[in-house]
DNA sequence: AAAACCTTACGAAATTTATCGTAATTTGTG
DNA sequence: CACAAATTACGATAAATTTCGTAAGGTTTT
């Protein structure tokens, strides 16, 4: 396979990452307030984070003017996918099963949800 | 609450825990001889990693003998629970349905397992 | 235009995690 | 008993992550 680049993002790179998945472009001063109402931080501390992560790659962004605009430049499924797949490795010794089960078992998932699911198994269990 | 221990193992500590997991009890020489099978590492970096899990109460150890024997102390159910809960959290926005489907999209199931899942789901519908 | 404000850049410190070398101690062998 | 082998303890280093202060420059307000 070509340069795979491994795609890993820091726990405090994943809570800027999600911000800018839902908002899909902001501003340092608007990912930093949106950081705020969950954890403490200063500034430039989101300033830099946000730095170093577009320097990793893991951000794009546009400095033709003043206030950057930042966004994500990796798909929130792909990071998904890669980051679970690591858990069911180092957490669930390689079984996915398991990881779902717990998951089910310990999380209440909306009914729509449910059905979402429920439409997954069927067709794993097709084949 | 009543001071609850955050339960926060690292990488390399994930590795180590799930071998004690899987064996009950062992010794840091059998513990390293396992970890080799899918890593680099020196035998007192296995030996300090350990150690440092027993300070933070990981692990339990018998050390009335030379060769110290050791033991998880933190549950497999608890900690992958725990761990669940912060990946839900940071990587799929407090979405345990969206957890859920990712893990059953990507990854293949052995039949008995989507038949556990089955049921456990079944469960949950009727709720 | 001066003052207040905002933003970026940059460097440095603090923390956490991982790695390993060396010394001391115990156990087992010849 | 003396030597070799195995094991623990401990400290030091390295690397990665997080945090923040300060400087520099642009923008807005008065």
């Amino acid at each position: 396979m070509a340069t795979t680049k491994t795609i890993k993002p820091t726990e405090s790179e994943l809570e800027i990452l999600q911000i800018l998945w839902k908002k899909g472009n902001a501003s340092v001063r608007e990912v930093h307030e949106e950081l705020l109402q969950t954890k403490e931080a200063g500034y430039t501390t989101t300033l830099k984070l946000m730095q170093i992560m577009h320097e990793k790659g893991l951000v794009k962004r546009d400095d033709s003017i003043k206030t950057h605009i930042y966004q994500a430049s990796v798909s929130k499924e792909k990071t998904q996918k890669h980051l679970l797949n690591k858990m069911i490795d180092t957490v669930f010794g390689g079984s996915p099963g398991e990881l779902v089960m717990q998951a089910l078992g310990n999380h209440k998932a909306s009914a729509e949800e449910l059905e979402e699911i429920q439409k997954i198994l069927d067709n794993l269990k097709k084949q």
